[in-house]
DNA sequence: TCACAAAAGTGACGAAACGTCAATTTGCAT
DNA sequence: ATGCAAATTGACGTTTCGTCACTTTTGTGA
């Protein structure tokens, strides 16, 4: 491997990247970046392949060799969030003193990410399709574990006690959720507010969340 | 209104609904069961207008007079499971001898609706598509106003601390979708489990939360 | 009872979107 | 440079869509 690109003229093959692999990402991105803002526009439902096609410099073909349906972009765009969130919740956990500032950061770094989320999408912020869709991609399964083994943590080292942590994942990511998406009606979303919110009820159910209605 | 039908000789028209109303809402309900079915098998992207109203005696052209799409199908299918939730959610808020009890009541009435709703689709139930599509339909938005009422109320009474009534309700809701998905999931799935954990992680957090994971 | 108007159903048709594929271009290695 | 594999392209046949002129059904009042 020592003598790559000896003998060329004018190639700068510097990275270690080929321009196949890297036009083969660029294309992905482009498509996932012209589809969330199509989805933005026209609502998910009315969108069509060549709309989100249309939003590249791609020919209607070459979707295809990139996803089956728009449906699978879908997914993709979420599966994506779900990527760039788990190191994230990861980081959160690593630094976390205790449980309490586990649970808080957590929920302070997952409503911080869909505030920053859902500023990027097109003009329409407000007039957002009512339809949320949410699914099952691998990352987000991944989250789910992540969430899940981080309270099976807690519950054997005794900061918790010893409740189904399956549930427990489950409600903390519903409340996460819903709590969210109230947060992001809400001018300006208030994230600490939200989250003390979030990790108060879980911590010490009613008696514990904050007051004021 | 006496003498109606006096004249006849094979009317029965005891009722006081005409039959165009009565075949109008037959076929709705008939598409509404055809698109139930045909979601379950095919998946909701997959399934098409035509799939649909194959399921009936209806053409084509029938489909739109009722439904624009089949996303508003999808929706108005949303919409009456809310409907129908509703009362029953009613009632467990007037048979409540206490917050606790409503809580209760409540968390197990739903956990026993979604067990309900999804026994009766097609065969295929575990091979459910991954997507999970959540929306606001009216009925839904009710069902949303009615649970924050009550919690209002119950913070109005004195049986609830003083907290923001709006995310406690999406708190309720996010933790009762979750877990309840999470029961489904298991098998068989435990309602009573399922709404003692919701209702102890509200009630108390996780302190209040039933013990043994 | 009958005729007639309004309402609802029907399916064929043009338009739109889909997904494929043979031809072409691009990237990489010899 | 040259050849091969991989990727792109857009035209094309197919599928689904949504409409609309026409038929059938229902309610009404003479």
């Amino acid at each position: 491997m020592s003598h790559l690109g000896q003998g060329m003229s004018e190639t700068a093959n510097v990275e270690p990247i080929g321009k196949r692999e890297k036009t083969k990402v660029a294309n992905r991105q482009a498509i996932l970046v012209a589809a969330r803002q199509v989805f933005a526009e026209l609502g998910y439902e009315a969108a069509t392949v060549r709309d989100i096609i249309r939003g590249t410099e791609l020919a209607s073909g070459t979707f295809y060799n990139y996803f089956k349906s728009k449906e699978e972009v879908f997914d993709a765009l979420a599966d994506d969030g779900a990527r760039r969130f788990r190191p994230i919740l990861r980081m959160a956990r690593e630094n976390a003193k205790s449980f309490e500032d586990y649970l808080h950061s957590a929920f302070v770094a997952y409503m911080h990410f869909i505030v920053q989320d859902n500023q990027l999408e097109g003009r329409p912020i407000q007039e957002r399709r009512p339809h949320i869709i949410r699914m099952d991609t691998p990352e987000m399964t991944a989250v789910y574990q992540e969430v899940r083994q981080s309270l099976e943590d807690a519950i054997a080292h005794g900061d918790a006690p010893r409740v189904d942590a399956d549930y427990l994942a489950c409600a903390c990511i519903g409340i996460a959720q819903e709590v969210g998406s109230a947060m992001l009606r809400r001018s300006p979303p208030d994230i600490d507010a939200a989250a003390d919110f979030a990790t108060g009820l879980i911590l010490k159910g009613l008696v514990g969340a904050p007051r004021q209605g």
